[in-house]
Formats: C-alpha cells, structure tokens, sequence
DNA sequence: GCCTAAGCATACCTTTTAGGTATACTTGAT
DNA sequence: ATCAAGTATACCTAAAAGGTATGCTTAGGC
C-alpha cells in the first residue's frame, strides 16, 4: 500500500464517482478504477458496493476513509514537522515517555528544561517501555521516561523519580467499585481489559509475573493499543484493568480507582539515558529531571 | 511523498549504511540511495550527514525517523482496522467528536447506547468542527458531538447536552492564578496561546468574536494543532489561554482556571446529526445522549 | 602524506508499473 | 427495449523503480 492508493481512494470514496474523481485528481479514469481494485485487493477487503453502473462505498469502505484520511493528516505532519524544524535550526532532543505514567513529573522537567536550555526543542515520543529502550541504544532516543519492573538493562542508567500504586479501574457503577480494595484473585474473577499485547509487551510480561503468584491467571477479555481507548473501554463497561494510579491523571472522575490488597509492588517511573551517548542538552534534561522532588 | 520513502528511510536511518540498508530491503544500493536523495529533495531538507565514504543521521533526520515511524504505524493501524472490522462483521457507526468537550458526556451515552445496541460499534473521529459539520453533510459521519456557537447550519439537527463556562488555563504559578476571576482586558495584556487556526478554524472565529467587544485583540503567540499540546505549552509557560472549563478534565491538577469577568456566553456541546440520513443505529445512539439528564 | 579499500553517487540500461486510449459490459431510466 | 451513464477490461505507452558497471570521495593503515 502506498499514499497514492490513499490519496486515490479518498477521491474515489468522498466521489462516489470513478469518473468525476479521475477528474479531479487529473488522471483518467480506468486507471484509477484499476489502482482501487489494487487497494481492495492488498487489503483483502471490498470497500464499495459496485452495480456495474455506480459504485458507493459500503460499511468497511466508509471506516477505511476516515483512517485513510488520517493517514494522510499524519504524513502531512511529519513532513511540515521536519520542514518547520530545518527552517528555525533550532536545535532537537528525542525523548522517548509512557504519557499514562509521566503526566504528574513530566512538565515540570520540561519547564525547567526549557529554562536552562530555551534553544532546545524536545521531540516527545509516546512510545513503549521496548522501543524506548532499543530507541536509546540505537541513538533514536537521547533520553527516556519509563517504568523498569525489575532493575533496567545494564547498559542504561536510570534515575528514579516516582513510584505508582498498582490498582484496579472500573466505572462508578461497577461491583467491584463497592469495595474498599479488592485483592487479586477476586479481581480476576471479573471480566478483564487492558493494552494490547502487541503495543504493551511489558504490560503483558507484568501480568504473566503477578499472575504466578497466584493460582488463577489474568486473562484478557479485550486488549487495546492506546490508553486513551482503554479508558474508553473501561468507562464503556468493557471490563475493568489492572493499571496504575496515574492513569487517574487522564480518566479524571470516569473511572474509579481501588487498590489491590495486599500491595503489588509498585511502578517505578523514572528517566533512563545511556551514559556513552550523552550530549550536553541530554545532562541538562537529566539534571532538570533530578532536580524533581521526588514525592508519590 | 510515499510510503516506500518512508520505509526505505528507516532502513537507511537504522543502518546509517546504504549498502546494508539494501540488502535488508532486497533492492541494489544506488536506486536506493536515489530514493533517499529523492525523498530529500521533496522534503527540502537534508537527512543526512555525507562524507562521500559514509553518512550519518542529522539532526533533521533524527526527527524524521520518529515521525516516519509513526506514519507507517498509523498506516498499519488502518489496515489492520479495516481489516478486523471486515471479519467480524460487525455493524459500525462514524461519530465526530470534540475529546476535549465532551469528555463528560460521551462515556456514559456510548455505555447506554452499548447496551441498546451491542451489535453496532462506534468509530469515534477526533476532528473540527468543520470536518464534522461537512462529514455529517457528506454522509462520512452519521452523527456528531460538538460546540456550537450561534446555532448551527439549518440542514443539521443539534440537541444541546450541556454547557460549558469559558474560563482561563494557566499553570500554578502564574501571576493570573493570584486572582479569583480574570478580566478579558486584563487576560490580553498576558501572553496568549490558543489553538491552531488551521485544526481549529472555529476556536479563531469565536477568539475574534469576543475580541471585538473589547479594545484590545487576542493575539496568540503561539498556536498548538492538539489539546495535549496546548496544555503542555500552557503547563511549561509558553502562556495562557482561553478555553473552555471542561479542558480540566485532561489536564487534571497540571493546570489551574479562571473565570472570565464578566462571563462570556458559554460552550454549548451538543450532538448534531442530518434528519434526512439518519439510520436505525443513529436514533439509537440520539436517542441515548438524549437520555442523559443535562447537566454542567 | 600516500595508498588502499570501503562505501556513496552517477550513468546507463532493464523491468515493472502507473497512466492513457479504445471499447466492452452492466444497469438505471425513459 | 433502448439509450445513456458509468465501471471494468484489454492493450498500449510512458514514466519510474530497480539493476549493473563504474567513478568518486574519504577513513584508515602504513
């Protein structure tokens, strides 16, 4: 798949007029025709209903144009994202952070960050705890905000900043929202949401360890690949989650919170840098960092 | 721009060596190193470092590598989106919505519309209220949650759900956050800053509205394209800005509000919809924001 | 400081694919 | 039933991706 067949079938769908959107894209028709059968075909998915004389996009083809179109918003932004950055030779720091887990510390960092150094501009990544850590050996990343379970690799250095009780969220109207804590093994009798294997991997190597401890195992009903939509999905009455209390900082009266009885131990949040590749805007954002009191 | 410059980017960036970068992709190196030239020249930046022998990422290509990441993930997203939804053939809704406005109110419509219709799933699109007002026209949205100043067009049909007082954000230690309520005159003599006006075309109008009551014009010193952008400018101190109270409910205790003396007329949010188009599952999910009692 | 080799860029050719033209096919409307 | 509007197919052309050969630059060893 590329732009093009987006681009294309965008005309193509917002149309519904092979001709007409040939028109307006200055090509002419069969190709165009040829190029969305492509498009279906790649996908393996039919995205318009076609009566031989017309053709209107169905139900699949109707989700597909709102992704399509923010696709494209997406690579519109890199490019002007880069364009705006190579016309004001500011100069840039890559920061890799779990926005759920940095919320309390991370603006504070940045305002005294911006202090010190007001010609730097710092790229922040939402990213996950694996891709912060190859992004940092790889030099993607000057520096990170994560959560290390156990202790981090060895050839990072972290610097705590903030410990996160681990508890349950659910809706106001939830069972379990009756209680004053819930202990694990009644937590995994309730239908369970939480990330998404694929975009959490640590979340889900977490589970698996608190799960031993006990004799039932955490189970995911649904998973998903943002913590905004688990929040949605546990506000929705999806499930509840075992997450971090800082995700209150984003739910905001939505979602209730209980703590697990008795306590887990708790995530340690914190910047981690690889000390070889340090560059002298990368110290100032550490020493901004650990300038934090460190509270929580 | 395409999507292959993109992947072949990364693989140039990762490798910081064409030739591997080559083998990796199965293509030869010199059409690939055109590629990237290519790539570049659209761009209008440079990516790289040459020294004739080798070359390294610049500080450009350090941000383009994150960016491009994040468009082919975003590209991969919407396949995979299509894709599910195609299998599972579940029936599917297209809503705009404004996140920062309806925080409140939506979690608890689509809990309510959830259960009346279990079989339908909702595609929530984060846009302007442009794109909302011309998808709703065009029949790429099936129902809208968004702000109203006036009235609205005459072809759509709003049901207000609730308002919102107009008030100013600004971190904790601003000299604003000193004072209970905040005059318009006073707040334009601080450092403003707002919305994008290409995002937000709307937040312009209405900023240039209530401008006109007063001597002094709002100026923004600078515009931001997301909400959590902007209340991470407002929170490192890049200024303060003039939004609607409900903002608090993202940004939690990271910022402080205001109110605006003499009260502005209010946000009213409200879900709009197209009489004439609207399905089964669209009276459903009226029918459920309906029912909640109006409050705010 | 010179020579060598590693590696990027350029030139030129081949192959693939996008795009164009002609036309057949389907269907909704009269 | 016929016609017109519009999509799909067949086939051709042009453009662009990809391959091969080779020149050019420079890091690194001596």
């Amino acid at each position: 798949m590329e732009l093009r067949h987006l681009r294309y079938f965008i005309a193509v769908a917002e149309e519904e007029n092979v001709t007409r959107a040939a028109e307006r894209l200055h090509v002419s028709q069969p190709p165009l025709s040829r190029q969305i059968h492509d498009l279906e075909e790649e996908l393996g998915v039919s995205l318009f209903d076609r009566t031989g004389k017309s053709l209107q996009l169905n139900a699949a083809g109707k989700v597909f144009l709102l992704e399509a179109r923010a696709v494209l918003d997406r690579a519109e932004q890199a490019m002007q994202t880069v364009q705006a950055l190579s016309a004001s030779h500011e100069q840039v720091i890559q920061v890799g952070y779990a926005p759920s887990l940095t919320v309390q510390i991370l603006p504070q960092i940045l305002r005294d960050f911006e202090q010190a150094q007001p010609q730097v501009r710092v790229q922040l990544c939402d990213l996950s705890t694996e891709e912060m850590i190859a992004g940092l050996r790889d030099g993607s990343l000057q520096a990170a905000f994560l959560a290390v379970h156990q202790q981090g690799p060895r050839d990072l250095t972290f610097h705590r900043l903030q410990s996160h009780a681990v508890c349950v969220a659910m809706h106001a109207h939830h069972p379990l929202a009756k209680k004053r804590k819930v202990t694990l093994k009644e937590l995994f009798t309730h239908r369970l949401v939480g990330y998404s294997r694929q975009e959490y991997a640590e979340y889900h190597l977490w589970l698996d360890r608190i799960s031993a401890s006990t004799k039932s195992k955490a189970v995911l009903a649904e998973e998903y690949d943002s913590m905004t939509s688990l929040i949605t999905a546990i506000e929705t009455g999806r499930g509840v989650a075992l997450v971090s209390k800082s995700l209150s900082c984003f739910s905001g009266p939505r979602l209730q919170y209980r703590p697990i009885d008795p306590p887990l131990e708790p995530f340690h949040v914190g910047i981690a840098w690889r000390e070889k590749a340090v560059k002298k805007s990368t110290r100032a954002l550490i020493a901004a960092a650990q300038r934090l009191e460190q509270t929580g």
